[in-house]
DNA sequence: CGTCTTTACTTAATCGTTTAAGCGAAAACA
DNA sequence: TGTTTTCGCTTAAACGATTAAGTAAAGACG
C-alpha cells in the first residue's frame, strides 16, 4: 500500500554503515555507541532528507514497551467521560504516550473484551473507570501484573491504585447546602448499582440530613436502572413529587440522571427551584444553559485525570510498590437551582 | 513487567512441534498447512489452557497491517465530535479495527503532529475531521498513499474520499423554515474560517433569503474567531440585537457557537423565540433542555460515521480506485425556538 | 517394485528495530 | 617495544508472529 516507507537499513545503505550505527545516532545513544562526529552528522542529514520515521511497532516489539495506555470508560459520548478522556489524552501525550479509548457502556462483559483487545495490542497500562461487576477485570490485571489505575470509581475490597472524588463528602455538602437554603424534604436520585461510589454518595446524603435532624424518609431515595433510565426516572420523579411525600429538593447523583430528569421536569412543567430545587453531580454545558442554572458538585476532572496519569507513569517506571490512592474533594458550585427557598 | 506472557513458541515447546504449525492451527490455516487432526486439537487445547493471546505487534510488523485506524477530530470534549468518535469506534470494532482518537483543537499544526504520531504507530488509515489550513496534511497523505476519508468537512480542490453533510442545503432549509414561520430579519453566526463547509452554510442561508425576496443585510452575518469566541460572540450578538439592525431570528452554524451564544442570551435576558428565534446546527442534550427547546438541523452522525468507516474499509481492501464522495442530507428538527412568530 | 503424490510436519527468512558482544586499528601507557 | 585502553564501527541475536519452501515418510499408481 505505502510506497516510500524508509527504514533504518535504507539509511544505513545510503550512508554506507550498519543499521546499528544508525540506530545509535538516531536514538541519541552516540555516547554508548561511540560514534564518530562526521558519520553521525551524515546519518542525521540523510535521515532528515528521507524524512525517516521510526516504525514504532518494531521498536515496541523489541523493547517490550508500546508507550500506549488503554483508557476504558463507560461512554465517550457522555460529556463527563469525554472530558476525562480529553485530559487523559493531553496529559499522556506530554509523557510521550498515546491513548486508546474504549467505551464499555457500563457493561462488565464489554469492558472485559475491551481489556483483552487492548492487552493484545500490548498497552503498557490501563486507566479504568470501572463498571459494576468488573471485579474479574481488576483481579486479572493484578494477576498478570499489568499496571492500572482506577479512576472515579474503585473497589474498596481490592488494594489497587486509584484516584476518586470524595463522594460521601460531596453528597454531604450538597445536602447541607440545600438544608441551609431552607429545603427540608430532599430526594436523591441514584443508579440501581452496588458500586461503592454510588453507596458512598447515598451515605453522604443521608448523613447530611441526619446531622441536621431531618428524619430521612425511605421513599425520598430513588434508584433507577441504567438501561431503563428513561422510563424509570419518570416513575421515580412522579413518585417524588406526588402528594404522598413530595420533596422540595432533589439531588441527581450523576450527569445522565440529571439530563434525563430535567427533561422530564420540562415535560411536566415542574419549575426549578420553585417546585423542586436541584443539585447535581457531573458537569456540562447543560447546567449553565438551563433556564435556571443548575448547582452542581464540581469534580476537578483535570486534577483527577492528571493524577491518574501521573500514578500510572510512576508505575511504568517501576518506582513505588505501595498502592497510591488519592481522594479528591469536589467543590460546590451554587447557582439558581438551589437558591434560598422563598416562603410560600 | 509482565510475567506470564505466553507466546507461540511456548505452545510449540509444550506440544513438541514447531511454531509454524501452531501458527497455522491458531490462525485457522490448517488446510494450507495440512495439519493432522490430533495435533491440531492438542495445540488448541494447550493454547486455551495457557490463555494464549497473540502479540498484535509482532503480527502487524510481519503483515504490514495493524488493523488500527486514526481518527483526528477537533475536540473529543465537544459532544458533536464525541458522538462521531463513538460511532466510528463502534463501527470499526465491528470490522475488527481499533481506533486511536486525537484532538487537534482546530489547529493545523497539532493535526499535523497527531498525524505523524499515528503514522509512526502504523495506522492503516485515517478518518479526519479536518481543520483550516490542513491542506498540507491531505496532500501528504495522498503522496504517501495512506488511505483516508474526510468526515464532515472536505476540501473541494482535492479529489479525496469524503462523507459530508449537505451544508448549503441544510442552511437553506433552516432559513426557509424561519421565513415561513414569519421571521424576516435573520442573522447568521459562523466561525471566522475559510473552510468550505463554513462558506457553504453561509451560502445556503443567503440563498434562502434571496429566494424569498428578502434583501440580505451584510451585518446580519457575524463571524467570530474560534479562539476568542467568548468575547467576540458577545459583541456579535450585541450588534445583532442593537437598534440599528435588530434581527428577529438567528442561525447558529455550529454547536459551539450555539452554546456560547445562548449563554450570553441568558445573561442579557434575551428571550427565545420572543426576542430572537433560533435554529442551530450540531446536536446535543443542551438543545432539549433549554427552557425553549432549540430547533436544529439534525446531521445523521451515525450514518456519516458508518459511511466513513465503510469507505475506509473498502480502501483498505484495495477495492475501488475512484474517489468515493457522499453528501448526506440534514433534517430539520423544529421545536419551540423557531415557532410561528406572534404578531406584536 | 519403482515412481509419483499426498500428508504432516520443519526450517528459516522476514518485518524494523535495539543492543550486547566482538573486532581491528589507533592511541596511551609502561 | 609490548601491552592495555580507547575509539569507531560491525555482527548477529532478539522481540513474536507469518509463510514460502523444503523434507521425510506413507500411500497411490502403473
Amino acid at each position: 500500500m505505502r510506497s516510500d516507507k524508509v527504514s533504518l537499513s535504507d539509511i544505513a545503505r545510503m550512508v554506507g554503515v550498519s543499521t546499528a550505527l544508525v540506530s545509535y545516532v538516531l536514538s541519541g545513544k552516540e555516547k554508548e555507541g561511540r560514534v564518530g562526529q562526521e558519520i553521525a552528522a551524515k546519518i542525521r542529514a540523510i535521515a532528515k532528507e528521507l524524512n525517516y520515521q521510526p516504525n514504532l511497532l518494531a521498536k515496541s516489539l523489541r523493547k517490550g514497551q508500546t508507550f500506549t495506555i488503554g483508557l476504558i470508560i463507560a461512554d465517550i459520548s457522555n460529556p463527563f467521560f469525554a472530558n476525562i478522556a480529553r485530559e487523559v489524552e493531553d496529559e499522556s501525550r506530554r509523557h510521550g504516550y498515546t491513548v486508546i479509548i474504549g467505551s464499555s457502556d457500563e457493561d462488565a462483559d464489554k469492558a472485559w473484551d475491551l481489556m483483552n483487545v487492548l492487552i493484545n495490542r500490548q498497552v503498557d497500562g490501563f486507566i479504568i473507570v470501572s463498571s459494576e461487576h468488573s471485579e474479574r477485570l481488576v483481579e486479572h490485571l493484578q494477576r498478570i501484573r499489568l499496571p492500572f489505575v482506577l479512576l472515579d470509581r474503585h473497589f474498596p475490597q481490592f488494594d489497587t491504585d486509584f484516584v476518586v472524588t470524595n463522594n460521601a463528602r460531596a453528597s454531604y455538602e450538597a445536602g447541607i447546602h440545600l438544608i441551609e437554603n431552607g429545603y427540608r424534604r430532599i430526594g436523591f436520585m441514584a443508579y440501581q448499582s452496588a458500586m461503592f461510589h454510588v453507596s458512598e454518595r447515598i451515605r453522604g446524603y443521608q448523613e447530611a440530613l441526619r446531622d441536621r435532624g431531618i428524619q430521612v424518609e425511605a421513599n425520598w431515595l430513588k434508584r433507577v436502572s441504567f438501561l431503563a433510565i428513561e422510563t424509570e426516572i419518570r416513575t421515580a420523579i412522579d413518585e417524588l413529587v406526588s402528594a404522598e411525600s413530595p420533596v422540595d429538593a432533589l439531588i441527581f447523583s450523576t450527569y445522565g440522571l440529571a439530563v434525563n430528569g430535567l427533561k422530564y421536569f420540562n415535560e411536566r412543567h415542574l419549575r426549578v427551584p420553585e417546585d423542586v430545587a436541584i443539585v447535581s453531580f457531573g458537569q456540562a454545558e447543560v447546567f449553565d444553559l438551563y433556564y435556571c442554572p443548575i448547582s452542581y458538585m464540581r469534580q476537578p476532572i483535570d486534577v483527577l485525570a492528571k493524577k491518574a496519569v501521573d500514578i500510572l507513569m510512576s508505575r511504568l517506571k517501576g518506582e513505588s510498590s505501595e498502592s497510591q490512592q488519592y481522594t479528591i474533594e469536589a467543590q460546590l458550585v451554587a447557582r439558581e437551582s438551589s437558591r434560598k427557598r422563598m416562603i410560600r
